[in-house]
DNA sequence: CGGGGCTCCTGTGCGC
DNA sequence: TGCGCACAGGAGCCCC
């Protein structure tokens, strides 16, 4: 799914054109979807919002409406937000006070949306760990929180309660940059090797941003474009491929239950 | 505490 | 060609 690039992207696109519109009408083809409440009562109630801002937490996308309640999205693997006509594909279409559509997308179903009144009440938002690219994230604490853990250094990334936002690509991108094995134990790490890794992780989420994320499968951006950091990924995806740094055969193993490339010659 | 497996879904690609 | 399995950007849950 989409990671912290990709919805840092929908997020500040959707800034541009949809703050202070109102919500007149959801249209709900897959009511699984809505977690909370019911999804008749979710469309009874987020009639007439206004939105007043737009959040990104992790990689969840929240809508804080002027009433003081919020709609919180999570796009998990498929999810789409698609701005402009009523799209076929749509499981929710939120009908804007302008006429346009606001189209939920998403094949697989695992999307998750929410209207509640406080976010942090919200398990999901309340328990996530610090923003990677928030100045407050630094690089003495980011090595006090490794080495107290025992887990793998990959599964540590990725554990949203650790740190918001990082998923499978952006894990392995970050753990090439900074050739450490994904398998590592973290508090095996040196203090040169975190330092390392805390610069490739920020690094690595600038360098997505700025290209729009990642369309390595159906990730899109509000206009329904893909993103162009899918070309630019080191390792992701190149299991059987010679590394772009040493040309030895990229190999792939399974960590926390996914796919994990890595180059054996150079992250150690 | 950590990790493995399963689950929610649908679609694609590969090996036999 | 056809079938079945593995796998896909997430993450919660159970069990060991």
């Amino acid at each position: 799914m989409p990671e912290l690039p990709e919805v840092e992207t929908i997020k500040t696109d959707l800034e541009k054109i949809i703050l202070g519109k109102k919500i007149k009408v959801a249209e709900i083809k897959a009511a699984k979807i809505i977690k909370e409440p019911s999804a008749e009562e979710f469309a009874g109630k987020i009639k007439e919002e206004i939105i007043k801002k737009i959040i990104r937490r992790g990689k969840y996308l929240i809508f804080e409406f002027l009433s003081g309640k919020y709609l919180v999205i999570h796009l998990k693997m498929t999810g789409q937000l698609i701005y402009g006509d009523k799209n076929k594909q749509s499981k929710i279409s939120f009908l804007l006070g302008n006429g346009q559509y606001l189209n939920f997308c998403d094949w697989r179903l695992f999307g998750e949306i929410r209207l509640i009144d406080d976010l942090e009440k919200f398990k999901g938002i309340s328990k996530l760990g610090i923003e990677p690219l928030d100045i407050k994230f630094t690089i003495r604490m980011f090595y006090e929180m490794i080495k107290k853990k025992r887990s793998k250094i990959k599964s540590l990334l990725m554990d949203q309660s650790f740190i918001a936002g990082i998923g499978n690509i952006y894990a392995q991108e970050s753990l090439f940059k900074a050739k450490i094995h994904p398998a590592k134990i973290a508090l095996n790490l040196s203090k040169n090797e975190s330092d390392k890794l805390f610069f490739s992780i920020k690094e690595v989420l600038t360098e997505a941003i700025k290209y729009r994320g990642s369309s390595i499968n159906t990730y899109l951006d509000l206009e329904g474009r893909k993103g162009s950091m899918g070309e630019r990924l080191r390792i992701y995806g190149r299991k059987g491929k010679p590394c772009f740094r040493c040309k030895s055969i990229v190999v792939g193993m399974k960590i926390a239950g996914r796919g994990t490339a890595f180059c054996p010659n150079c992250q150690k």
